[in-house]
DNA sequence: AGCACGCCGACT
DNA sequence: GTCGGCGTGCTC
């Protein structure tokens, strides 16, 4: 017999089968890890496939050494998973199997992944000689606790006596038996009442198919989510539930532990390799049947799951950005594909890509139209902060802000700051008329650049002059700006010297439990001005919020990708649901300097419907995604002469795609990285935009290409987020 | 990624 | 004469 094993390293040139001569003796199975002979050294590696003949000179095969344990760490599905991945994100296997096992399983480290438990033999006539007193006590201590863990016994009569014991037969190893529960048992449930939009939207959600749940802020998402899960769990199915990181708050994770108990295994960044480990742990065993978590989660060890559930599924961090890149979508279908089971994608605010989806009809589009509570969505003004400039306000808040703010604070009641700050890139805008400097090929605005004084377009790299008057009204009044957290503050005070103010962005969260600290000091504190970024817009429910004061919203506006309007649209929404809890009707202030553009018109009526008709025009014309596919080629490596040759020689020949496919590639460009070095190493890049049609054949062709020409240092990306 | 093999400068 | 520099190439 002979295996074709893949070796746990993450080198290009590692990265292929070798095949192996499997003993007779040994109880080799497909998705176990074993111990090979790898040139002068051993090395850990995964068996991805048995066979009765090999491919490779059979003279030069070596046998595996042995089993790391006895049982298959990577389950089948996870192997088809890793072909689907390596052929659509073009992945190193070695990568991709990595994503599925906790750190503590991987670059070579071998641990035990079930505890094992020594018991005293009773069939055992236990004659120890008088010299052996450690292993005296361990039998004594052992009669006294009938069973103990090998650690537990290692560390206190040392690993010899053990050993000693378990060889002369009076001990007994047994590996802890993680019993697969059936379920048995009633979760006691708290018990919601759902509407009948909530029920109807349980009911339809059952087949083997994609659902774009598009609810309202408020609509009870989270209920109905709560109680698919049920359903599948009662079924004896196992469910996995992504929530953004950010989102990944405490509250959320007590809710879901309440409702389902052990039966929950958390994964989020806060957790140690040891936790992580662990939680991994007990959902391969099957001792946890729910998975929540960000992103990787997806890639939970689950048997036969119901159900997957992606919530704010638009979010940007279910794209991975870094290491092994893939869209966490493309996953999840995979594997609710795998399972035969529902695929369920929600937001208030869909991805301009997933509700086209829905329109086309390849998702199922439900939809929670109202909230739960039965209020209506806060009021949003507009406030154009170009008259206020003309008015001769030129600070960070208009008059209509500062006024509806002392009238929070004379009722003694709380308000909600939002800083649209997103990267520290940002674009030049002339403080007159509001023109902002952009691209004239591409429609994107532009990004200053510091270090070169110059202004660079993110998409096709053209590069600009820094403006010294606005060409639309000439103003010299034009200038990059950004304005950041401190900055608010130190204005707030200086009108309301006497209100209390916090703060939440990254620099006051570090700290652990800062995040909650601050909130909790939010929600004791009246009246009280919380002043923050992202971080204060997601899941909080603070009753006493009467107004939210969005100070600069067009900062994602103009960000210069092709999704900046749909994440504005989002943002706005997300940030103006925090008002609407109160008693009292909640107020939303929206600072702008572009005050007609068509997303404050469509965000400020709460029309997702109306946005999406009109952004999705727009792709379809400018053919950009979903009408298209973006393609990025990203070369890095510390020797910059490496990088740039290996660009020009791909490029070269990725040209001649050109010719293979005239009418396909709409746009296509090799350039330096907007970020030029990351991580001490230069960044290079091939952009194409390529139309839907042949787009997997000139994916397959790029990778072919840059294969032939690179050992390493090469990473593609679709559709990216940011062109950092 | 490692580790070996391999061909040129300063040391006991 | 040899120890060792790290360039290239292979690992089932």
């Amino acid at each position: 017999m002979y295996a074709e094993v893949i070796i746990d390293q993450d080198a290009k040139a590692l990265d292929k089968v070798f095949e192996y001569i499997v003993p007779e003796e040994l109880p080799a199975r497909v998705g176990m890890r074993v111990i090979v002979p790898f040139g002068a050294r051993y090395i850990q590696g995964f068996i991805i496939a048995l066979k009765e003949n090999c491919n490779y000179d059979v003279k030069k095969l070596k046998p595996i050494k042995s089993l790391v344990e006895d049982f298959s760490a990577i389950k089948p599905e996870m192997l088809s998973l890793m072909r689907f991945m390596a052929e659509k994100n073009h992945l190193k296997l070695a990568s991709i199997l990595r994503l599925f096992l906790p750190s503590e399983m991987r670059e070579g480290k071998v641990k035990e992944l079930f505890v094992t438990r020594y018991s005293l033999n009773l069939k055992a006539d236990i004659q120890l000689s008088k010299s052996a007193k450690k292993q005296q006590e361990a039998v004594e201590y052992l009669k006294e606790k009938t069973s103990a863990t090998s650690s537990e016994l290692c560390t206190l009569f040392g690993a010899g006596a053990v050993k000693a014991l378990f060889e002369k037969g009076y001990i007994l190893k047994e590996r802890e038996q993680v019993i697969r529960s059936p379920l048995s048992g009633k979760q006691d449930l708290k018990n919601v009442k759902l509407n009948v939009m909530q029920e109807k939207a349980i009911s339809t959600i059952c087949e083997n198919k994609t659902y774009l749940l598009h609810g309202v802020t408020g609509s009870g998402k989270t209920e109905v989510y709560m109680h698919l899960i049920e359903k599948e769990l009662s079924k004896g199915k196992s469910a996995i539930m992504l929530v953004p990181e950010i989102s990944l708050t405490p509250q959320i994770m007590s809710n879901f532990k309440a409702r389902f108990g052990e039966k929950v295994a958390l994964l989020h960044s806060g957790l140690s390799a040891g936790e992580r480990f662990d939680e991994w742990k007990r959902l391969f065993s099957g001792e946890a049947t729910i998975a929540i978590g960000a992103r990787s989660a997806i890639f939970a060890p689950l048997d036969n799951v119901g159900i997957i559930i992606i919530d704010e599924e638009h979010e940007q961090s279910y794209i991975s950005e870094s290491n092994p890149r893939y869209d966490t979508h493309d996953i999840a279908e995979f594997r609710a594909r795998f399972n035969s089971c529902p695929l369920l994608l929600g937001s208030a605010t869909p991805s301009v890509e997933s509700y086209e989806k829905a329109k086309q009809g390849e998702y199922i589009l439900i939809e929670l139209p109202v909230r739960a509570n039965g209020k209506e969505m806060p009021k949003i003004q507009i406030v154009d902060m170009i008259n206020e400039l003309r008015a001769g306000n030129s600070g960070i808040f208009s008059s209509q802000l500062v006024s509806d703010l002392a009238s929070v604070i004379n009722r003694k009641k709380q308000a909600m700051i939002f800083i649209n700050r997103r990267g520290y890139a940002s674009f030049m805008r002339c403080r007159e008329c509001g023109y902002i400097a952009k691209c004239s090929d591409c429609d994107v605005s532009l990004v200053y650049h510091r270090e070169d004084n110059r202004l660079k377009c993110h998409y096709c790299g053209k590069q600009f002059k820094v403006l010294e008057k606005c060409p639309q009204c000439g103003s010299e009044n034009i200038k990059q700006g950004a304005v950041g957290t401190e900055k608010v503050v130190q204005e707030i005070k200086t009108i309301f010297p006497d209100v209390k103010i916090l703060r939440m962005d990254n620099d006051t969260t570090s700290t652990k439990n800062a995040h909650q600290k601050i909130l909790d000091e939010f929600k004791n504190t009246l009246p009280c001005i919380l002043v923050g970024t992202q971080m204060i817009a997601k899941g909080h429910d603070f009753e006493n919020v009467v107004l939210v004061g969005i100070v600069d919203a067009d900062q994602s506006l103009y960000q210069t990708d092709y999704r900046s309007t749909e994440r504005t649209f989002g943002l706005i929404t997300q940030v103006s649901g925090r008002a609407g809890r109160s008693q009292e009707e909640g107020k939303v202030v929206l600072q702008t300097y572009a005050p007609r553009h068509y997303v404050y018109k469509f965000a400020s009526n709460y029309d997702y419907k109306g946005f999406f008709k009109k952004e999705e025009n727009i792709r379809e014309v400018a053919t950009f995604p979903p009408f298209s596919r973006i393609i990025r080629v990203l070369f890095a490596d510390t020797d910059e002469n490496y990088v740039r040759d290996l660009l020009k020689s791909c490029y070269n020949n990725a040209i001649k795609l050109k010719e293979k496919y005239p009418d396909e590639i709409i746009y296509m460009d090799a350039m330096k990285s907007p970020i030029k070095r990351m991580q001490n190493k230069f960044r290079y890049q091939i952009l194409m935009r390529v139309r839907l049609a042949h787009a997997d054949e000139i994916e397959k062709d790029l990778f072919e290409i840059v294969d032939k020409a690179s050992k390493n240092s090469v990473f593609f990306e679709i559709n990216p987020q940011n062109l950092s």
